[in-house]
Formats: structure tokens, sequence, C-alpha cells
DNA sequence: CTGAAAGCGCTTACAG
DNA sequence: CTGAAAGCGCTTACAG
């Protein structure tokens, strides 16, 4: 059923039954009540890639998050969504799984499908080609959760720098000094931060190094020996956990980069008969759902990730209307709640 | 940069470009050379839009979910999307919210922008218009989750008669006769299940179903007033426990019917100071990841979600592939994971 | 207010 | 193996 089909069953041209379809230009009130009992009749639905293809907009943003099943990233699709849907746009979400590759081919497929915008989570700040590629292409991106150094383009980020040193104050004033980072980045057990090529993502690079800024002033000087990468699953978070505590200086607080992080950490302890906080302390970036109902709960830095969502999707609607200037990047505070999975040190 | 432009470009007629640029046909590797060197020197990239118009495929598959947020859906969006990848798909996901008037128009959405195959979970299970809509129209349809008794149409869904009545059997085994049963349908406080029509989604009426069946094989006949409408959301789950356990015969058990109400309700009764399973015990539907880090960890309903959503997507890409016969309803069998929230009644 | 023609960027027969 | 033409279903000027 197309407008051609309407048109014949209505006696008028594809013209005018186009513009009553389509709701544009002006049509008389008869011609335009022929042609919309002819379209229902008739069961017409209008092909929106025809459409997209005339106008040039498709009234669609792409969206690609790092993984969905994450409970971070899917609160921020549903601010970006939220927001877009007020705005008039659908949006569809593609997984990266923070693999570059399939970053790229998902930027590929949805620039091939003309999304009019794009809202990315580099998978990697490093890798910058692919992005200013569809900048030159002419979609309007904006970056979300991370920032890209090398890229003049809007990033909506949290204040991870302030978040971390919020947190690892928080330890430091219940008297920590030998405080762990467990971050998701792939690494062998026991493999500790040494240099920023370690960690392709900029947020927790920012993490990092507001912890160590902060371990540094309390004048923990190898804080950087503490900052372990590999939680990436079960297995290895328990891998790392234990090689933590079995070193020669085992922490007494673990700071985890991500709720997902926070949960498997958990779990190795529980694993390990180890009590929280009695014999460790515990604090977790994301105030996720299940933080709330461990025993004891858990101190999360609290991320205002609807909120970033919700941003990311009014700033990269309003680049699409053609807003100007100079490339944002909005940094979100975080704030700390604190709940009861720090404790003094043993 | 279109097929003209490299044709152009490289010398050679627009059909022997697009041959190349598209992949189909046969050119000689002289002239391939040619082309696909002009073709990255101008940046080509094709517009799927314009390929999808001409060819009738899109190569796309859209999912309408209840809930993007909760991970059960975000589980089965895993499953589909790995089994969509697989077979050369992309996936399009559209957030319902339960709500009918939003699953209709991302229905409209999702065929506007010509899908080839639709899976839906119905957010509501005595509406069909919109679906047959969609089948008249010619998408291939597979419902997740959920079932429409008056639609023939394949589905893949839990055996969730089955399932409840295990694990309403192991409630009993271990000596309990008053259980509720708790869900999110919008209810009014204290309002008890009496007809089937308060209940859209069939995976919650079979649930129900098969806890009433067993409770009144067990000589319990009245089981039907401790079904509990109404735990949209902490709030309100907290006043539903509240009037449960205020009530003149209150549970010594509760069977939440999925993993959010399980969540809530769990910190319902930390908040009443109750301890499961000492003093009240718990069963949720769905393993998610939090029911294993409470203090005692949850006996859950096991659904293999994830093998659900791909036995949907493989279903559906078979149909858009043409296979024919009849339609097919796919029930997989879950399995009880007994942890420490089942004890003896007080 | 209505209509005829051209065009969006591809692919699909049909010739050669 | 290569090319010219038509067509997918719309919208966009341009006439009348």
């Amino acid at each position: 059923m197309t407008v051609a089909d309407v048109a014949r069953s209505a006696n008028v041209s594809k013209a005018t039954a186009a513009r009553v379809l389509g709701g544009y230009g002006t049509v008389s009130d008869k011609i335009r009540e022929q042609v919309t009992t002819a379209a229902s009749a008739l069961g017409y639905r209008p092909n929106e890639l025809a459409r997209s293809m005339t106008t040039g907009r498709s009234g669609t943003i792409g969206v690609i998050v790092g993984d969905i099943e994450n409970a971070f990233f899917s609160l921020a699709v549903r601010g970006i969504s939220d927001s877009a849907r007020n705005a008039g746009f659908n949006v569809i979400i593609a997984n990266s799984g923070e693999e570059l590759q399939a970053e790229k081919s998902a930027i590929d497929l949805l620039i091939g499908r003309r999304v009019d915008g794009l809202i990315v989570t580099p998978s990697d700040c490093r890798e910058s080609d692919h992005l200013s590629d569809a900048i030159r292409v002419g979609v309007p991106l904006i970056l979300f959760d991370r920032t890209i150094p090398a890229l003049q383009v809007d990033a909506v980020t949290g204040a991870d720098r302030e978040a971390a040193i919020a947190a690892t104050r928080h330890l430091q004033d219940f008297g920590h000094r030998q405080i762990a980072y467990i971050t998701a980045k792939e690494g062998a057990v026991g493999e500790f931060f040494t240099n920023e090529y370690q960690l392709p993502t900029s947020s927790v690079l920012g993490r990092v190094e507001g912890f160590l800024a902060t371990q540094s002033a309390n004048g923990v000087l190898d804080a950087h020996q503490l900052v372990r990468l590999g939680a990436t699953d079960q297995k290895h978070t328990d891998a790392v956990v234990s090689h933590l505590l079995n070193g020669s200086a085992p922490p007494t607080a673990i700071l985890a980069s991500d709720s997902l992080v926070g949960l498997q950490v958990l779990r190795s302890l529980h694993a390990l008969g180890m009590s929280v906080p009695e014999d460790i302390s515990i604090i977790s970036f994301f105030n996720a759902d299940w933080t709330t109902v461990t025993t004891p709960p858990i101190t999360v830095v609290d991320q205002p990730v609807y909120e970033m969502g919700r941003l990311a999707a009014e700033r990269l609607i309003a680049r699409i209307d053609g807003s100007g200037g100079p490339a944002e990047h909005t940094r979100l505070q975080t704030s700390l709640i604190s709940r009861g999975s720090v404790g003094r040190p043993k």
C-alpha cells in the first residue's frame, strides 16, 4: 500500500494524497477527508525509509553503548530515550561490548541507516579516526561518559576525578592507607597501574588519577601498585582479589571502578569468608540496585546517570537543529552515598 | 558521496560501480580495483536506506521489550542480538514501558522503518489488533515471554505454570501453607486475585494458576486471597507487604513474580526488620545478579532467558527466510536454584 | 488548492 | 563483463 494506491482509490493525484498522508502543504477539507478514509480502508502505512531518503532526515538518533546489560548504560539509555522522545526523535541502540571493532561497525551501520546524530561511549579513547570520519560526513556526535582528548567534540561525563578524590578521602578519613582500586580492564592477575596507556577509557583513567593524587597527598606514594586490572568476570575477579589479599601489604579497603566490578569483588570477599566492613571496607562506583540489599549495604559514588543521558540527548538534538558554537564538555558532579560498607581498618 | 560520484571518479558506469560497491554481479578485477580505490579516496559510505528501498529487505529486526532496565529483558536482548548478528541481522530495540499505546507506536515506527521482522513482549495479552495488523502487512512476528491466545503466531516463553508449581511445592515442602504471591501489575493495596482479567500478561497469569493449583492440591483453598497486585515501585511494595503482614493470616513465605518485585519485597522486609528466612521465606523469579550477594542469598526460579532470546531470534530469522508451517509455541523449562532464603515457617 | 515532473541513492532486469 | 533505463515510495519545487 503506497501513496499511489491511496491516491488512485481516492481519485486524487499522488501529490495531493502525499500532502495529506505526509501532513504538509495545504489541502481542502473535503479532499483530506477522502484521502484519509481511503488510506485507512487500504491500511496504508507510510514508508519511513522513502520519507527519510527524500527529506534527508530520519528522525532517529543512534546510541552506541559499551554494554547494555550494565545497569549504568541502561539507565543512561532511558535518560537519552526520554529526552529524545520528547523532541520527537526515535532511538536506535547498538552494543559495542567495549570492543573497538564492534564500535566501528555499529557506527558504519547507523550512519548507513542515516541516523540524524550519534551518541557514543568510545571504547578506546586513544582511537578517534572512526569518530572523526563520522564528524566529517556531517553526523553530529556526542561522546558519553568518556572523552577523546584528540577530538574537538561535545561530551557529557561525570566528574570522575573529583568523585574518586571524594571516595578516597572518605576511606582515608576512616584511617585507611592501603587502598586497592580495581577495574575491569583486561590485565594479568597482579598487573598494576604503571602508565596511562593501560587504561583506554578516560573515565577510569580520571578516577585512577584522582585516587593516586589523593593517596599521594596522604603520604601514600606507592598507591599505584594497588591499582589492579583484570576484574573482567567473576573468575578473574576472584583471582585478582585473592592475589591482592595474599600479597605482602594487603589492602584494608577496596574501591570498585563500576558496579559490575563491585558486585564481583563482593562475591570474591564472601567466598574468602571476609566480612564487610569488619575485615575490609568497600566503595563502589554507581548506585546500583543491589547495593542497597546487601548486608551491610554498600557505600557508593552516586553518578547522575539518567541526567547525563538526558543532557547528552538534548545537546545532540540542539546540534542536529543546527546549534553552533565550540564543542562543550559537560561534567556532572557526583555525590557519595555513605552506607555501611566502610569501617576502620582492621 | 554516492555510487554516481564513485562511478564518475573511477570512469565507469553507475551500474558497474554499484556492482562492486554492493558486492553483487560480476566485475573484472581491474575495474573492481579502480572502483574500490576511488570509493575509499572519496570516503564513500553506502546509503542503507536506498539499499533497503530497492531490495525490500533492511537486514534489521525490531525488538519491543517491556522494560530495558529490567535485567530479564537486557539478558533476552543479548540473546536475541547474538543470534541475529550471527545471521547477519541488526537489531533495533524499542521500549514499551509495558504500555499498550507505546507498544503500538513502537510497532508502527518499526514497520515504518521496514524491519524484516519483529519480536514483541506484548504488554496486554488480550489486545491483538495491532499485532494482527503487523502480520497482515506481512511482517514476521515472534511473541516473547508471553502468548496471545487469540493469535496464531510463534511464541517463545518459559514454562511458567510448571515453574510456579515447582516453587510452590518447594515452599510447601518446608511446611508453608500461607504463601503470598506478589506481582507488579497495578492494583490497590490489598487487592487480590479474583479473576484472570486482572492480569494482562500471560506469563504472570500462568504462574498464578500454577501457584493456585498447587496450593489447592495441598488443601489451601483460599490461596487466591494472598495473590497480591500493586508492587509497582518501592513505595507501593512497602504498602503491599505491610498490609499483607498486618493482615489476619499473614504469610510465612512470599513468591515474587519477577526480580524487580523480589528486590523491592526484600527491601520492604528489611525496613520492617524482618529476617529471611527466620521470620519469612522468599523465592523470586529470575536469577538476577543481586540474588547471590544478599544475606542469605535468595532462592530463585532460574529462567533460561538468554536461551529464550536466542531461540526467538532464530525462529524469527527462519520465518523471514520463508520457513513455513504452523505457528509454534516453544516453552523452555526452568529450574529452581535453592539458596538460603527458604526455611521452615515461624 | 491541486497536479505533473524530477529526484533521493540505490538495485534489478534487460541489452550488448 | 559492462552499460542504459526503469523503479523502489516518498517529497520538493514548479506550474496552473
